[in-house]
DNA sequence: CTTGACTCTAACGTAACGTGAGGGCCTATA
DNA sequence: TATAGGCCCTCACGTTACGTTAGAGTCAAG
């Protein structure tokens, strides 16, 4: 398929195609003697997970970042997305009922506080939360902050076990340096335990190492293994996904 | 209030808010002696439409043209806004619907073509259709299709009778000129009626003129009144937005 | 063999802020 | 009463994700 086939059949333009080209993030597979790029189902496939990405408002370096990782598995990117869109309406629905409520305010049938007119567009109680929901989708919030939801009992336990097994070994090393070995090593696990239910890119898991710090509630429950934990943790997620780059 | 505490109350950046008032699109009410801004509870109202409307995918252009204008009315606006976000949140139904096709289809289960794979991301079945939607809600589209929905039935009758006639009498005067003050004044009857339902800017009734020629299914239904009768109230529009701007 | 629709690269333009830099204001506390 | 920390101001340049010409080649239909 040519672009403007492809532009037609997806709704964009010629021009988003060019620079999706132009930056990396979606090459065609082939291209004819003058020139002239094709794409082929593949593309298509690949540029779907892409537009899938955009309306949940990640930027092309993100979306680059992730459906290129290494670790990238396509089905659980689905189950992901299916989650955050879940996520988008809840918030569409937040925002409905606070038009509808508007609307009879201004009927005079009811009063507002200044709260309740902005409910839906104000994340200033959970920041952290609400951009990680978005980055990483419920499961992976869930499961940092201890919740392991959604998963079958049985499993449920094993896995909670895992990760509190990592977390009292990631404990025991939190005097020393995170870039240490042994630290290195530990954290490793963390983010193959991660990965095993949701994919992470480096810098992701960089990403979820600076919430444990910046949001109080993750620093409250991974501190119950030990204080300063969530600290040492960060600067090793850190120091991790710098080496996992190179 | 000061812009931190609007900032933190309704989950936006200090930024945007100095952005808005230097184009004009929120300035607040008052300054302290140090120069510092301070919002009203007016300027909370006006800063609630505005992200309704940004919320919606309006350019801050046109969200400054809107609530500018003269014939802003709060309550269509608002009864507007409500219809627009239960169309956007059926296009992220559909998109939802498409993951979870896809989900399947990676599993083998099901089979899917190309044109499947984008639902919910492709308009181009109805490109300007779904514009209009976007900028003037669902009922002014009907509207000007002729169908006038949810109109309870006597009234909707009235009103078709009040559409035909000056669709009649705009079709009498199509071989004049666009500007001569008959066609002006039957123009500003239309400009009269759309306005008894939804709040039309002069912009967007110039937009609207625009896709009555660009759009051939709403051609096709003016021109019932006479060929060449939707060129014609095209630009009569154009030339009637441009004397109400100035 | 000439349209007209489609394609290319190149490059500047735009919208809606983000991100410092450099410098005042204000109030709790030592 | 001094000073630190938090908040405020105004420039002003940077960034993202394209839009928009401009100039030129390609290709199928009539």
């Amino acid at each position: 398929m040519k672009v403007k086939e492809v532009a037609d059949l997806v709704g964009i333009s010629v021009r988003t195609l060019h620079h999706y080209d132009e930056i990396g993030l979606l090459v065609p597979d082939g291209t004819t003697e003058a020139g002239y790029r094709v794409y082929s189902d593949d593309n298509l496939e690949l540029l779907q997970q892409i537009l899938f990405y955009r309306e949940l408002g990640f930027s092309l370096k993100s979306i680059k970042a992730i459906v290129n990782s290494a670790g990238f598995d396509r089905q659980k990117a689905l189950e992901m997305h299916r989650s955050m869109l879940l996520e988008k309406r809840r918030r569409l629905d937040d925002i409905l009922a606070t038009v509808e409520q508007t609307i009879r305010h201004t009927k005079g049938e009811i009063s507002m506080t200044n709260q309740e007119k902005f409910k839906g567009f104000d994340f200033s109680h959970h920041p952290y939360e609400e951009e990680a929901r978005q980055r990483w989708g419920d499961e992976a919030v869930d499961r940092s902050k201890g919740k392991l939801a959604a998963k079958p009992g049985q499993e449920q336990e094993a896995l909670g076990e895992a990760m509190n097994d990592i977390y009292r070994k990631l404990a025991e090393l939190r005097h020393g340096s995170p870039a240490a070995e042994e630290a290195q090593a530990a954290i490793g696990e963390w983010y193959a335990f991660l990965n095993t239910l949701g994919s992470y890119t480096p810098e992701a898991f960089r990403g979820l190492g600076h919430m444990y710090v910046d949001d109080e509630r993750f620093t409250a429950n991974i501190d119950k293994f030990g204080t300063g934990l969530a600290m040492f943790m960060k600067e090793a997620m850190e120091v991790f996904a710098d080496r996992q780059i190179r």
